[in-house]
DNA sequence: GTGAACGTTCAGAAAACTCACAGACTCCGG
DNA sequence: CCGGAGTCTGTGAGTTTTCTGAACGTTCAC
């Protein structure tokens, strides 16, 4: 799946360093090279310094909104698509018109999944040479992002949003125990402040819906005191 | 469905700039190659650099109306087609005899996917070398765009203008769950500042219409927390 | 002008979802 | 075999989402 050299080079601009540096460091590691701005006019500059892929751009910005940002990008001959951070509450008021191009958007508070799921779909759509197939497979089980479905055998598996996002996250990284903490950390929004143990619920809610034949081998395991994993066949 | 290169070279010309930065991206993100002017002047001095296949010319603009501009056009042998945008108050008379050419015409204000759909239908007609059908399938459904009509199985479904155009977008983008919003965005005109609940009234709408049979497995589907998306068949 | 078709909005019911809590169960070391 | 930590799962409250029907407005044909 890791490509040689990052898959795509970001910009990431928010005013908040917290939301910034999270966003950074969770871009970088998913194999994007990532440069950030703290504001408008400095997004613009970086903009014309590094001709990113693409822009993931809060919308409330201290000196200029993320839309105008956008219009003074697309003045100066930049086409690159925009993933927006934009508040809950923004939703049908000024959000309308951020998904006719290749834009998108995302809610604050998101997930860093979501986030970087989303940056994926709109690569993905703008520019379709890389034929990242957008479906996660782990043995008989596929995971359509597009279509927003799973399929074990070749049978549609219904899953809530959450469950959804969960079973990602664990089949992007089949066989590698992950922690509560690390499932909380990237599939709950970042502000989530419940306890872990909500993972257990979910977990239990996957098993009931993905592992259900009792003689086939379980997918989803549980390592006592460490976390859960997703186990392939062949891998043993 | 993208293809190698742009499908067309358009003009965009209108005094407004949210509306024409509306109008380019999202006929930008289409597939179109797309220069703007701002009003009547720059449009002629554009339309003799760039040579476009086709301009969307806005009736109302500050030095000149759009019949004018079309006239000097044509005067300097300039012979593509054009799209006019008139307000939908404009008197009949006026709009009258722009559809005897290869012309045609949109009221503002429009929706996204009706001006991408009537500029395909223009370029069409005008240039048939293209053989882009124009008819749109999923499974044993078809939406015939020149003859507006839908069937199911050979048989034809009656629907409404805006179940036509939601169906439409359905179409187009099969096997992909879009979000209430996107839905908004494409179909609805760009000032319609309802919420995203008429999106479900009209998704209710669609499948009394489309998905009468209990026993096939329905078309339109609902990913709750999601959207909606088209399901085929075929894609397993 | 009148009626029919179409479009928009609203409101309520039903369904689904999220999450906390708590008791039951399992595993493991001693 | 016991106890405790860790895990699993049922229950239920509160919220959100979806769906539907009905009311009201607009447009169009006659």
């Amino acid at each position: 799946m890791k490509k040689t050299g990052p898959e795509a080079k970001l910009l990431v601009v928010d005013d908040e360093p917290n939301i910034r540096e999270l966003l950074s460091t969770s871009l970088r590691f998913a194999g994007f090279e990532v440069v950030s701005a703290a504001n408008g006019r400095d997004a613009l500059a970086a903009a014309e310094l590094h001709a990113p892929d693409l822009a993931v751009l809060d919308v409330m910005l201290p000196d200029m909104d993320g839309f105008t940002v956008t219009r003074k990008l697309r003045a100066s001959g930049k086409h690159f698509p925009v993933l927006f951070l934009t508040a809950k509450d923004d939703t049908e008021d000024k959000v309308t018109g951020l998904t006719v191009g290749g834009d998108d958007y995302v809610t604050k508070p998101f997930s860093l999944d979501e986030v970087v799921a989303r940056i994926r779909a709109v690569l993905r759509r703008t520019q379709p040479l890389l034929d990242d197939d957008a479906v996660i497979r782990v043995d008989d089980l596929e995971l359509d992002d597009d279509a927003h479905e799973v399929r074990r055998g070749g049978v549609v598996i219904e899953l809530s949003p959450t469950e959804f996002k969960l079973l990602r996250y664990l089949m992007l990284n089949p066989n590698r125990v992950l922690s509560k903490s690390q499932i909380l950390d990237h599939v709950w929004e970042y502000n989530f402040n419940g306890d872990a143990s909500i993972v257990e619920s979910y977990i239990s809610y996957l098993r009931r819906k993905v592992d259900i034949d009792p003689d086939a081998p379980a997918l989803i395991q549980t390592k006592r005191g460490v976390g859960y994993v997703l186990r392939t066949a062949e891998k043993r």
